[in-house]
DNA sequence: CGTTCATCGTGAAATATTTCACGAGCGGGG
DNA sequence: CCCCGCTCGTGAAATATTTCACGATGAACG
């Protein structure tokens, strides 16, 4: 359990949110095999994932579908609440106060910072916007949550890195410095949108790709 | 040049980003190093990403900003517009429209769906909400946006490609199944959480107690 | 013109990640 | 009790991706 790697987790994020489907299914058990097809991959790639922090199957039986979304949610820190900061009260950051996604997940956005002045002030689901100056480490956030125009951005992050935050989710679509024992995520939506435009732009070939098609599956 | 791999096509996305503000710089070469750094990547990284689809720098002298940016961008199928359609007009939904990451890109959102009655008839940015069962080929959407609610999501998107939508960018955090035809991005904010929660979770102590309050101060 | 420097392009080596394949455990039926 | 069908866990093999290292090229300059 030494380490666990980049990709894998980001798999045990989508298996913990399969399993919690599953468990309101009221399923009692479930194998790597259909783990696997929710999921699009290989049953080997779920074990592999799965053995990397623990041993939790049981052979011809599958994995127990509750005990192993708790350990998945232990692991990945979710058994806690997360004390988080919003700064930029813009379009992104009105619906990121809002989304359920989060806060069920244990990510409390407890205050909203911006720097326009037309904004602080206003009331956006029951937190009032302060001006981003405010922003101090006397609130203790562990975690920042950026949604600022590109060009703010960095001096965003670097007014959080000395609030004294551990990690920085980020949505402006652009790298951002930090130290390393500050953790940064980031969510670009343009690069996802680049890399769809280049699949369509080269997949002009709708000719025999049917290698892999297996004929179970639906299509 | 036959084919790029997804991590490529992503970093060649962030690089042309990097261009735009260079360009905006008015430099006119740029090596490899230099961008690397602003990538926080290597200068290898640079040079095999680029010479995937061709060979643009000048030994001793670096890239020509604008030449690259411009290959990047016909390479990424950027050089021209994409018609696109939203479903899903909560906060997610709300915050995309007006996003002008998107549209500066080359995606023009011309139409907006939703289930709910409740919403339709309003407008948003323009456009007046539709109902999603108004969704048809007629109008001719290359890609469809999904900013709904997981449980729909599925749905949303077989409702998609019988509009006859091309690629689909998702924001719902489920994995959607598309024929191989249809691309498919998925952009999942929650996993980012969660990648960020065990990396906060496991990056202190690598081998001391578990149970602890963070203090402010950096160890 | 020849030397010096910076920098690209690229095979080869090193890492990282995924897939394969098989031994072994578990429960059920006869 | 023994066999059968199912499924896990895991080394080993196969792929994929990143990094290294170095020859080649072009510009600058005395």
């Amino acid at each position: 359990m030494s380490h666990i790697s980049e990709p894998t987790v980001r798999r045990l994020s989508n298996y913990y949110r399969v399993l919690e489907e599953v468990a309101a299914e009221g399923k009692r058990m479930i194998s790597s095999h259909l783990l696997a097809e929710r999921e699009g991959i290989t049953s080997a790639q779920v074990r592999k994932d799965l053995s990397s922090f623990g041993s939790f199957g049981r052979r011809g039986l599958g994995y127990h579908v509750e005990h192993l979304r708790d350990e998945i949610r232990t692991l990945l820190g979710l058994d806690r609440r997360w004390k988080a900061c919003l700064v930029g009260a813009g379009h992104i950051g009105s619906a990121l106060v809002g989304y359920r996604g989060f806060s069920d997940q244990g990510f409390d956005i407890a205050a909203v910072f911006d720097a326009d002045a037309s904004r602080v002030g206003r009331t956006l689901e029951g937190l009032v916007v302060r001006h981003v100056s405010q922003l101090s480490s006397k609130d203790g956030f562990e975690i920042g949550v950026i949604a600022t125009p590109v060009r703010a951005a960095q001096e965003v992050a670097d007014a959080l890195v000395a609030a004294g935050v551990h990690g920085i989710l980020n949505f402006a679509p652009r790298k951002l410095r930090v130290p390393a024992n500050v953790m940064l995520r980031t969510v670009d939506m343009t690069m996802e949108f680049e890399s769809l435009s280049y699949a369509l732009t080269h997949t002009r070939e709708p000719v025999a790709r049917r290698k892999r098609t297996p004929p179970r599956g639906r299509e």
